[in-house]
DNA sequence: TCTTGAAGTTTGAGTACTCAAACTTAGTCG
DNA sequence: CGACTAAGTTTGAGTACTCAAACTTCAAGA
Protein backbone atom coordinates (compact mmCIF):
# COMPACT_ATOMS: atom_id res chain seq x y z
CA UNK A 1 0.00 0.00 0.00
CA UNK A 2 1.51 3.37 -1.14
CA UNK A 3 2.21 6.05 1.50
CA UNK A 4 0.49 9.44 1.39
CA UNK A 5 3.21 11.15 0.05
CA UNK A 6 3.95 8.64 -3.07
CA UNK A 7 -0.16 8.84 -3.60
CA UNK A 8 0.37 12.79 -3.83
CA UNK A 9 3.20 12.12 -6.29
CA UNK A 10 1.08 9.92 -7.86
CA UNK A 11 -1.55 12.14 -8.05
CA UNK A 12 0.65 14.99 -9.50
CA UNK A 13 2.41 12.66 -12.20
CA UNK A 14 -1.41 11.68 -13.44
CA UNK A 15 -2.96 15.12 -13.48
CA UNK A 16 0.20 16.72 -15.14
CA UNK A 17 0.25 13.65 -18.07
CA UNK A 18 -3.44 14.10 -18.92
CA UNK A 19 -2.31 18.24 -19.23
CA UNK A 20 0.47 17.92 -21.07
CA UNK A 21 0.58 17.45 -24.92
CA UNK A 22 2.85 14.75 -25.12
CA UNK A 23 1.08 12.82 -21.56
CA UNK A 24 4.63 13.41 -20.06
CA UNK A 25 5.19 15.27 -16.89
CA UNK A 26 8.12 17.71 -16.27
CA UNK A 27 10.14 17.43 -12.86
CA UNK A 28 9.72 21.24 -11.93
CA UNK A 29 5.89 20.87 -12.05
CA UNK A 30 5.22 17.82 -10.22
CA UNK A 31 7.99 19.38 -7.84
CA UNK A 32 5.35 22.68 -7.37
CA UNK A 33 2.22 20.31 -7.44
CA UNK A 34 3.43 18.41 -4.62
CA UNK A 35 5.03 21.21 -2.61
CA UNK A 36 9.05 20.30 -2.81
CA UNK A 37 11.84 21.25 -4.17
CA UNK A 38 13.11 19.69 -7.62
CA UNK A 39 15.67 17.40 -5.68
CA UNK A 40 13.08 16.07 -3.74
CA UNK A 41 10.91 15.12 -6.45
CA UNK A 42 13.55 13.85 -8.32
CA UNK A 43 14.25 11.34 -5.58
CA UNK A 44 11.08 10.31 -5.09
CA UNK A 45 10.21 9.91 -8.89
CA UNK A 46 13.08 7.22 -8.77
CA UNK A 47 11.02 5.86 -5.57
CA UNK A 48 7.91 5.07 -8.22
CA UNK A 49 10.01 3.81 -10.85
CA UNK A 50 11.60 1.07 -8.41
CA UNK A 51 7.90 0.37 -7.35
CA UNK A 52 6.87 -0.31 -10.89
CA UNK A 53 4.41 3.11 -10.81
CA UNK A 54 6.28 5.38 -13.10
CA UNK A 55 8.49 5.30 -16.04
CA UNK A 56 11.25 7.59 -16.32
CA UNK A 57 14.62 8.08 -17.41
CA UNK A 58 17.29 10.55 -16.52
CA UNK A 59 16.79 14.02 -18.00
CA UNK A 60 13.19 12.51 -19.54
CA UNK A 61 10.00 13.31 -18.82
CA UNK A 62 8.22 10.81 -16.14
CA UNK A 63 4.85 9.07 -17.01
CA UNK A 64 2.85 6.13 -14.94
CA UNK A 65 2.97 2.68 -16.02
CA UNK A 66 -0.31 0.93 -15.91
CA UNK A 67 -0.02 0.10 -12.12
CA UNK A 68 0.84 4.04 -11.45
CA UNK A 69 -2.57 4.64 -13.28
CA UNK A 70 -4.94 2.27 -11.75
CA UNK A 71 -3.45 3.67 -8.27
CA UNK A 72 -3.98 6.93 -9.58
CA UNK A 73 -7.28 6.39 -10.20
CA UNK A 74 -8.15 4.93 -7.22
CA UNK A 75 -7.15 8.17 -5.58
CA UNK A 76 -9.27 10.44 -7.68
CA UNK A 77 -12.33 8.03 -7.31
CA UNK A 78 -11.61 8.71 -3.31
CA UNK A 79 -11.10 12.27 -3.86
CA UNK A 80 -14.16 12.97 -6.22
CA UNK A 81 -16.62 11.15 -4.03
CA UNK A 82 -14.91 12.87 -0.81
CA UNK A 83 -15.84 15.89 -2.46
CA UNK A 84 -18.72 14.85 -3.45
CA UNK A 85 -20.03 14.15 -0.33
CA UNK A 86 -18.77 17.02 1.43
CA UNK A 87 -21.20 19.16 -0.63
CA UNK A 88 -23.84 17.29 -0.98
CA UNK A 89 -24.01 15.78 2.54
CA UNK A 90 -22.34 17.76 5.04
CA UNK A 91 -23.53 21.24 2.83
CA UNK A 92 -19.93 22.68 2.95
CA UNK A 93 -18.68 25.25 0.56
CA UNK A 94 -18.46 24.42 -2.81
CA UNK A 95 -14.79 26.53 -2.73
CA UNK A 96 -13.41 24.49 0.31
CA UNK A 97 -13.87 21.34 -0.24
CA UNK A 98 -10.80 20.37 -2.88
CA UNK A 99 -8.53 21.22 0.48
CA UNK A 100 -10.73 18.97 2.60
CA UNK A 101 -10.77 15.97 0.35
CA UNK A 102 -7.31 16.23 -0.17
CA UNK A 103 -6.41 15.24 3.48
CA UNK A 104 -8.77 13.08 3.95
CA UNK A 105 -8.49 10.56 0.66
CA UNK A 106 -5.87 9.24 2.17
CA UNK A 107 -7.57 8.07 5.05
CA UNK A 108 -10.67 6.52 3.82
CA UNK A 109 -10.75 2.68 3.29
CA UNK A 110 -12.20 0.63 0.50
CA UNK A 111 -14.98 -0.58 3.02
CA UNK A 112 -15.75 3.53 4.10
CA UNK A 113 -15.29 4.17 0.37
CA UNK A 114 -17.90 2.04 -0.70
CA UNK A 115 -20.43 2.53 1.32
CA UNK A 116 -19.84 6.74 0.87
CA UNK A 117 -20.92 5.81 -2.91
CA UNK A 118 -23.82 3.91 -2.06
CA UNK A 119 -24.75 6.47 0.41
CA UNK A 120 -24.43 9.30 -2.93
CA UNK A 121 -26.26 6.98 -4.99
CA UNK A 122 -23.24 6.40 -7.19
CA UNK A 123 -22.63 9.72 -8.47
CA UNK A 124 -20.59 10.06 -11.71
CA UNK A 125 -19.42 13.39 -11.46
CA UNK A 126 -18.36 15.70 -8.46
CA UNK A 127 -19.22 19.25 -7.71
CA UNK A 128 -16.46 20.51 -9.77
CA UNK A 129 -18.42 18.45 -13.18
CA UNK A 130 -15.03 16.12 -12.89
CA UNK A 131 -15.63 12.10 -13.56
CA UNK A 132 -15.86 9.90 -10.65
CA UNK A 133 -13.66 6.57 -11.81
CA UNK A 134 -15.23 3.64 -10.86
CA UNK A 135 -14.07 1.32 -8.35
CA UNK A 136 -12.67 -0.72 -11.56
CA UNK A 137 -10.79 2.65 -12.34
CA UNK A 138 -13.30 3.38 -15.55
CA UNK A 139 -12.96 6.95 -16.31
CA UNK A 140 -15.84 8.35 -18.51
CA UNK A 141 -15.12 12.13 -19.54
CA UNK A 142 -17.21 14.54 -20.33
CA UNK A 143 -17.59 15.81 -23.00
CA UNK A 144 -17.27 19.60 -23.83
CA UNK A 145 -14.71 22.38 -25.05
CA UNK A 146 -12.78 24.83 -23.31
CA UNK A 147 -15.23 28.20 -22.91
CA UNK A 148 -11.79 29.90 -24.36
CA UNK A 149 -12.64 28.15 -27.38
CA UNK A 150 -16.22 29.56 -28.10
CA UNK A 151 -17.02 32.48 -30.37
CA UNK A 152 -18.96 35.56 -29.78
CA UNK A 153 -22.80 34.72 -29.59
CA UNK A 154 -22.43 30.96 -28.64
CA UNK A 155 -24.70 30.11 -25.96
CA UNK A 156 -23.28 27.14 -23.84
CA UNK A 157 -23.55 25.62 -20.58
CA UNK A 158 -21.05 25.02 -18.13
CA UNK A 159 -19.96 21.34 -17.39
CA UNK A 160 -16.75 21.14 -15.56
CA UNK A 161 -14.18 23.57 -13.81
CA UNK A 162 -10.94 22.29 -14.17
CA UNK A 163 -8.75 24.50 -11.72
CA UNK A 164 -8.93 23.86 -8.31
CA UNK A 165 -7.86 26.53 -7.05
CA UNK A 166 -10.11 27.90 -3.90
CA UNK A 167 -9.95 31.85 -5.71
CA UNK A 168 -11.01 30.49 -8.98
CA UNK A 169 -13.76 28.41 -7.87
CA UNK A 170 -15.18 31.96 -6.50
CA UNK A 171 -14.61 33.87 -8.97
CA UNK A 172 -16.66 31.14 -11.13
CA UNK A 173 -19.43 30.93 -8.25
CA UNK A 174 -19.23 34.72 -7.59
CA UNK A 175 -20.45 35.14 -11.64
CA UNK A 176 -22.60 32.22 -11.55
CA UNK A 177 -20.63 29.88 -13.94
CA UNK A 178 -20.89 26.78 -11.42
CA UNK A 179 -21.36 23.35 -13.93
CA UNK A 180 -24.69 23.26 -15.03
CA UNK A 181 -25.04 26.87 -15.73
CA UNK A 182 -26.21 28.16 -18.90
CA UNK A 183 -24.61 31.39 -20.47
CA UNK A 184 -23.25 33.67 -23.68
CA UNK A 185 -20.06 34.65 -25.07
CA UNK A 186 -20.87 38.20 -25.21
CA UNK A 187 -17.44 39.17 -27.15
CA UNK A 188 -14.28 37.96 -27.48
CA UNK A 189 -10.69 39.86 -28.42
CA UNK A 190 -7.87 38.42 -29.55
CA UNK A 191 -5.50 41.48 -28.83
CA UNK A 192 -6.33 41.79 -25.05
CA UNK A 193 -6.34 38.11 -24.70
CA UNK A 194 -10.04 38.25 -23.32
CA UNK A 195 -13.18 36.97 -23.45
CA UNK A 196 -16.38 38.32 -22.08
CA UNK A 197 -19.44 36.18 -20.76
CA UNK A 198 -22.97 36.41 -19.49
CA UNK A 199 -24.65 33.98 -17.58
CA UNK A 200 -28.28 34.34 -17.71
CA UNK A 201 -29.33 36.57 -15.60
CA UNK A 202 -26.53 37.51 -14.42
CA UNK A 203 -23.61 40.21 -15.31
CA UNK A 204 -21.25 39.63 -17.77
CA UNK A 205 -17.74 39.32 -16.34
CA UNK A 206 -14.41 39.28 -18.61
CA UNK A 207 -11.68 37.16 -17.99
CA UNK A 208 -8.64 36.19 -19.60
CA UNK A 209 -8.08 33.47 -22.18
CA UNK A 210 -6.32 30.87 -20.14
CA UNK A 211 -8.85 31.55 -17.25
CA UNK A 212 -11.52 30.69 -19.80
CA UNK A 213 -9.49 27.38 -20.70
CA UNK A 214 -10.20 26.10 -17.43
CA UNK A 215 -14.38 26.31 -18.05
CA UNK A 216 -15.24 23.76 -20.00
CA UNK A 217 -18.70 23.83 -21.60
CA UNK A 218 -20.75 22.44 -24.13
CA UNK A 219 -22.72 24.26 -26.66
CA UNK A 220 -26.34 24.72 -26.74
CA UNK A 221 -27.35 25.38 -30.11
CA UNK A 222 -31.50 26.63 -30.25
CA UNK B 1 -0.74 21.49 15.92
CA UNK B 2 0.25 18.08 16.69
CA UNK B 3 1.37 15.53 14.88
CA UNK B 4 -0.66 12.11 14.04
CA UNK B 5 1.67 10.49 16.05
CA UNK B 6 1.73 12.50 19.18
CA UNK B 7 -2.23 12.71 18.50
CA UNK B 8 -2.07 8.53 19.29
CA UNK B 9 0.30 9.31 22.53
CA UNK B 10 -2.10 11.79 23.67
CA UNK B 11 -4.95 9.68 23.11
CA UNK B 12 -3.30 6.63 24.83
CA UNK B 13 -1.96 8.39 27.77
CA UNK B 14 -5.21 10.02 28.11
CA UNK B 15 -7.47 6.92 28.55
CA UNK B 16 -4.85 5.19 30.48
CA UNK B 17 -4.69 7.84 33.07
CA UNK B 18 -8.59 7.30 33.29
CA UNK B 19 -8.74 3.76 33.56
CA UNK B 20 -5.71 3.37 36.63
CA UNK B 21 -7.19 4.35 40.10
CA UNK B 22 -3.65 6.55 40.40
CA UNK B 23 -4.64 8.62 37.49
CA UNK B 24 -1.23 8.00 35.74
CA UNK B 25 -0.33 5.99 32.64
CA UNK B 26 2.88 3.71 32.95
CA UNK B 27 5.60 3.66 29.87
CA UNK B 28 4.54 -0.41 28.96
CA UNK B 29 0.70 0.15 28.82
CA UNK B 30 1.18 3.12 26.99
CA UNK B 31 3.81 1.52 24.40
CA UNK B 32 1.62 -1.70 23.66
CA UNK B 33 -1.70 0.54 23.29
CA UNK B 34 0.07 2.95 20.54
CA UNK B 35 2.34 -0.33 19.14
CA UNK B 36 5.79 0.49 19.67
CA UNK B 37 8.14 -0.14 22.36
CA UNK B 38 9.36 0.91 25.43
CA UNK B 39 12.35 2.60 24.53
CA UNK B 40 9.85 4.48 21.57
CA UNK B 41 6.91 5.73 24.35
CA UNK B 42 9.76 7.11 26.56
CA UNK B 43 11.47 9.28 23.90
CA UNK B 44 8.18 10.26 23.12
CA UNK B 45 6.89 10.78 26.42
CA UNK B 46 9.47 13.38 26.21
CA UNK B 47 8.29 15.03 23.68
CA UNK B 48 5.08 15.55 25.20
CA UNK B 49 6.63 16.91 27.76
CA UNK B 50 8.79 19.56 26.40
CA UNK B 51 5.77 20.40 24.23
CA UNK B 52 3.98 20.77 28.11
CA UNK B 53 1.29 18.42 26.61
CA UNK B 54 2.53 15.81 29.52
CA UNK B 55 4.27 15.55 33.19
CA UNK B 56 6.63 13.39 34.17
CA UNK B 57 9.67 12.62 35.44
CA UNK B 58 12.13 9.83 35.09
CA UNK B 59 10.63 6.36 36.13
CA UNK B 60 7.60 7.61 37.73
CA UNK B 61 3.99 8.07 36.22
CA UNK B 62 2.62 9.54 32.94
CA UNK B 63 0.14 12.38 33.38
CA UNK B 64 -1.39 15.16 30.98
CA UNK B 65 -1.33 18.87 31.46
CA UNK B 66 -4.27 20.60 31.31
CA UNK B 67 -3.24 21.66 27.55
CA UNK B 68 -2.75 17.47 26.79
CA UNK B 69 -5.76 16.97 28.14
CA UNK B 70 -7.73 19.22 25.64
CA UNK B 71 -5.68 18.30 22.99
CA UNK B 72 -6.71 14.64 23.91
CA UNK B 73 -10.65 15.38 24.42
CA UNK B 74 -10.42 16.93 20.83
CA UNK B 75 -9.40 13.75 19.51
CA UNK B 76 -12.13 11.82 21.46
CA UNK B 77 -14.80 14.35 19.85
CA UNK B 78 -13.30 13.99 16.24
CA UNK B 79 -13.19 10.17 16.95
CA UNK B 80 -16.30 8.92 18.30
CA UNK B 81 -18.28 11.68 16.15
CA UNK B 82 -16.96 9.63 13.20
CA UNK B 83 -17.95 6.31 14.81
CA UNK B 84 -21.13 8.18 15.32
CA UNK B 85 -21.29 9.20 11.38
CA UNK B 86 -20.39 5.46 10.06
CA UNK B 87 -22.92 3.92 11.72
CA UNK B 88 -25.65 6.22 11.65
CA UNK B 89 -25.22 7.69 8.31
CA UNK B 90 -23.05 5.08 6.25
CA UNK B 91 -25.32 2.22 7.85
CA UNK B 92 -21.35 0.37 8.87
CA UNK B 93 -21.32 -2.28 11.14
CA UNK B 94 -20.86 -1.60 14.97
CA UNK B 95 -17.82 -3.74 15.54
CA UNK B 96 -16.24 -2.25 12.76
CA UNK B 97 -15.90 1.53 12.46
CA UNK B 98 -13.46 2.04 15.76
CA UNK B 99 -10.77 1.08 13.73
CA UNK B 100 -11.94 3.08 10.53
CA UNK B 101 -12.14 6.02 13.12
CA UNK B 102 -9.06 5.57 14.27
CA UNK B 103 -7.68 6.05 10.76
CA UNK B 104 -10.26 9.44 9.95
CA UNK B 105 -9.89 10.76 13.23
CA UNK B 106 -6.32 12.60 12.14
CA UNK B 107 -7.70 14.11 8.85
CA UNK B 108 -11.04 15.81 9.66
CA UNK B 109 -10.66 19.62 9.89
CA UNK B 110 -12.55 21.36 12.21
CA UNK B 111 -14.82 22.50 9.45
CA UNK B 112 -15.67 18.87 8.88
CA UNK B 113 -16.44 18.26 12.21
CA UNK B 114 -18.47 20.88 13.11
CA UNK B 115 -20.24 20.13 9.97
CA UNK B 116 -20.47 16.34 10.58
CA UNK B 117 -21.88 17.21 14.13
CA UNK B 118 -24.81 19.34 12.92
CA UNK B 119 -24.97 16.99 10.51
CA UNK B 120 -25.58 14.02 12.96
CA UNK B 121 -28.10 16.50 15.13
CA UNK B 122 -25.27 17.38 18.10
CA UNK B 123 -24.79 13.75 19.50
CA UNK B 124 -24.00 12.78 23.01
CA UNK B 125 -23.00 9.35 22.64
CA UNK B 126 -21.52 7.17 20.02
CA UNK B 127 -22.46 3.89 19.18
CA UNK B 128 -21.19 2.20 21.83
CA UNK B 129 -22.57 4.37 24.39
CA UNK B 130 -19.04 6.56 24.85
CA UNK B 131 -19.73 10.21 26.11
CA UNK B 132 -18.85 12.77 22.89
CA UNK B 133 -16.96 15.84 24.33
CA UNK B 134 -18.30 19.27 23.20
CA UNK B 135 -16.88 21.25 20.87
CA UNK B 136 -15.54 23.13 24.10
CA UNK B 137 -13.99 19.98 25.38
CA UNK B 138 -16.86 19.20 28.38
CA UNK B 139 -17.83 16.14 28.75
CA UNK B 140 -20.49 14.70 30.14
CA UNK B 141 -19.60 10.98 31.43
CA UNK B 142 -22.80 8.59 31.42
CA UNK B 143 -23.60 7.08 34.53
CA UNK B 144 -23.85 3.22 35.53
CA UNK B 145 -22.01 0.44 36.60
CA UNK B 146 -19.66 -2.32 35.87
CA UNK B 147 -22.03 -5.54 34.83
CA UNK B 148 -19.74 -7.28 36.70
CA UNK B 149 -20.90 -5.35 39.99
CA UNK B 150 -24.50 -6.85 39.39
CA UNK B 151 -25.65 -9.80 41.94
CA UNK B 152 -28.06 -12.51 40.51
CA UNK B 153 -31.87 -11.69 39.62
CA UNK B 154 -30.85 -7.71 38.76
CA UNK B 155 -32.32 -6.42 35.58
CA UNK B 156 -30.39 -3.87 34.05
CA UNK B 157 -30.21 -2.21 30.40
CA UNK B 158 -26.59 -1.76 28.52
CA UNK B 159 -25.46 1.53 28.65
CA UNK B 160 -21.84 1.47 27.19
CA UNK B 161 -19.08 -1.05 26.20
CA UNK B 162 -15.88 0.22 27.38
CA UNK B 163 -13.48 -2.53 25.22
CA UNK B 164 -12.99 -1.28 21.44
CA UNK B 165 -11.78 -4.74 20.62
CA UNK B 166 -13.83 -6.03 17.21
CA UNK B 167 -13.74 -9.53 18.85
CA UNK B 168 -15.59 -8.41 21.83
CA UNK B 169 -18.07 -6.21 20.17
CA UNK B 170 -18.79 -8.99 18.20
CA UNK B 171 -19.04 -10.93 21.20
CA UNK B 172 -22.06 -8.08 23.38
CA UNK B 173 -23.94 -7.89 19.72
CA UNK B 174 -23.92 -11.65 19.21
CA UNK B 175 -25.65 -12.31 22.64
CA UNK B 176 -27.82 -8.91 22.45
CA UNK B 177 -25.74 -6.95 25.10
CA UNK B 178 -25.76 -3.49 22.99
CA UNK B 179 -26.25 -0.40 24.70
CA UNK B 180 -29.80 0.21 25.36
CA UNK B 181 -30.52 -3.48 25.40
CA UNK B 182 -32.13 -4.65 28.56
CA UNK B 183 -31.95 -8.27 30.31
CA UNK B 184 -31.03 -9.60 33.64
CA UNK B 185 -28.19 -11.40 35.72
CA UNK B 186 -29.04 -15.19 36.01
CA UNK B 187 -26.15 -16.07 38.19
CA UNK B 188 -23.09 -15.33 39.36
CA UNK B 189 -20.33 -17.55 40.29
CA UNK B 190 -17.68 -16.13 42.46
CA UNK B 191 -15.59 -19.11 42.36
CA UNK B 192 -15.30 -19.20 38.34
CA UNK B 193 -14.92 -15.86 38.59
CA UNK B 194 -18.16 -15.62 36.00
CA UNK B 195 -21.21 -14.27 35.34
CA UNK B 196 -24.39 -15.26 33.28
CA UNK B 197 -26.43 -13.12 31.72
CA UNK B 198 -29.52 -12.71 29.33
CA UNK B 199 -30.92 -10.34 27.22
CA UNK B 200 -34.43 -10.03 26.96
CA UNK B 201 -35.54 -12.61 24.65
CA UNK B 202 -32.01 -14.14 24.11
CA UNK B 203 -30.15 -17.06 25.14
CA UNK B 204 -28.20 -16.74 28.04
CA UNK B 205 -24.69 -16.21 28.45
CA UNK B 206 -21.83 -16.95 30.58
CA UNK B 207 -18.65 -14.84 30.81
CA UNK B 208 -15.78 -13.92 33.04
CA UNK B 209 -16.04 -10.88 35.58
CA UNK B 210 -13.33 -9.15 33.49
CA UNK B 211 -15.16 -9.42 30.48
CA UNK B 212 -18.61 -8.16 32.27
CA UNK B 213 -16.91 -5.41 33.87
CA UNK B 214 -16.18 -3.72 30.43
CA UNK B 215 -19.92 -3.93 30.06
CA UNK B 216 -21.78 -0.98 31.72
CA UNK B 217 -25.03 -0.72 33.30
CA UNK B 218 -27.78 0.64 34.65
CA UNK B 219 -30.00 -1.32 36.66
CA UNK B 220 -33.69 -1.16 35.97
CA UNK B 221 -35.81 -1.14 39.21
CA UNK B 222 -39.75 -2.15 38.58
C1' DT C 1 21.17 -7.28 52.91
C1' DC C 2 21.61 -9.26 48.65
C1' DT C 3 19.61 -10.84 44.51
C1' DT C 4 16.46 -10.93 41.05
C1' DG C 5 13.06 -9.57 37.74
C1' DA C 6 10.07 -6.24 35.91
C1' DA C 7 9.74 -1.70 34.34
C1' DG C 8 11.95 2.04 32.42
C1' DT C 9 15.95 4.42 29.97
C1' DT C 10 19.69 5.13 26.77
C1' DT C 11 22.28 4.41 22.70
C1' DG C 12 23.21 3.59 17.97
C1' DA C 13 21.35 2.63 13.85
C1' DG C 14 17.70 2.62 10.19
C1' DT C 15 13.61 4.35 7.22
C1' DA C 16 11.03 7.88 4.94
C1' DC C 17 10.96 12.18 3.72
C1' DT C 18 12.73 16.86 3.23
C1' DC C 19 15.97 20.99 1.90
C1' DA C 20 19.96 23.81 0.19
C1' DA C 21 23.44 24.11 -2.69
C1' DA C 22 26.71 22.44 -5.90
C1' DC C 23 26.72 20.34 -10.12
C1' DT C 24 25.32 18.31 -15.01
C1' DT C 25 22.65 18.26 -19.18
C1' DA C 26 20.34 19.92 -23.14
C1' DG C 27 18.62 23.21 -25.93
C1' DT C 28 18.78 28.29 -27.66
C1' DC C 29 20.53 32.47 -29.31
C1' DG C 30 24.12 35.70 -30.70
C1' DC D 1 30.42 27.41 -32.42
C1' DG D 2 30.30 28.80 -27.80
C1' DA D 3 28.04 30.77 -23.99
C1' DC D 4 24.06 31.21 -21.48
C1' DT D 5 19.95 29.49 -19.23
C1' DA D 6 16.41 26.55 -17.73
C1' DA D 7 15.63 22.15 -16.17
C1' DG D 8 17.13 18.27 -13.88
C1' DT D 9 20.44 15.66 -10.73
C1' DT D 10 23.41 14.73 -6.87
C1' DT D 11 25.20 15.30 -2.38
C1' DG D 12 25.22 16.07 2.45
C1' DA D 13 22.63 17.15 6.16
C1' DG D 14 18.37 17.44 9.03
C1' DT D 15 13.65 16.02 11.12
C1' DA D 16 10.42 12.69 12.83
C1' DC D 17 9.80 8.40 14.00
C1' DT D 18 11.11 3.64 14.79
C1' DC D 19 13.72 -0.70 16.70
C1' DA D 20 17.08 -3.79 19.14
C1' DA D 21 19.90 -4.29 22.64
C1' DA D 22 22.59 -2.79 26.44
C1' DC D 23 21.95 -0.65 30.60
C1' DT D 24 19.71 1.49 35.08
C1' DT D 25 16.32 1.78 38.67
C1' DC D 26 13.08 0.10 41.93
C1' DA D 27 10.61 -2.94 44.79
C1' DA D 28 10.41 -7.27 46.65
C1' DG D 29 11.49 -11.74 48.59
C1' DA D 30 14.92 -15.05 50.48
Amino acid sequence: MPSETVENYLKAVFTLCGESPAGEAGMSRIAAMVGVTTGTATSMVKKLAGAKLARYERFGGVRLTAKGERAALDILRRHRLIETFLVQTLKLDWTAVHAEAERLEHAVSPVVLEALDAHLNHPRLDPHGDPIPGADGKTREPRGVPLSSLAQGDRFRVVRITNQHADFLSFVAAHALKPGAPGVVVAVDPIAQSIAVQADAHAPVTMAITAASRIVCESIHR
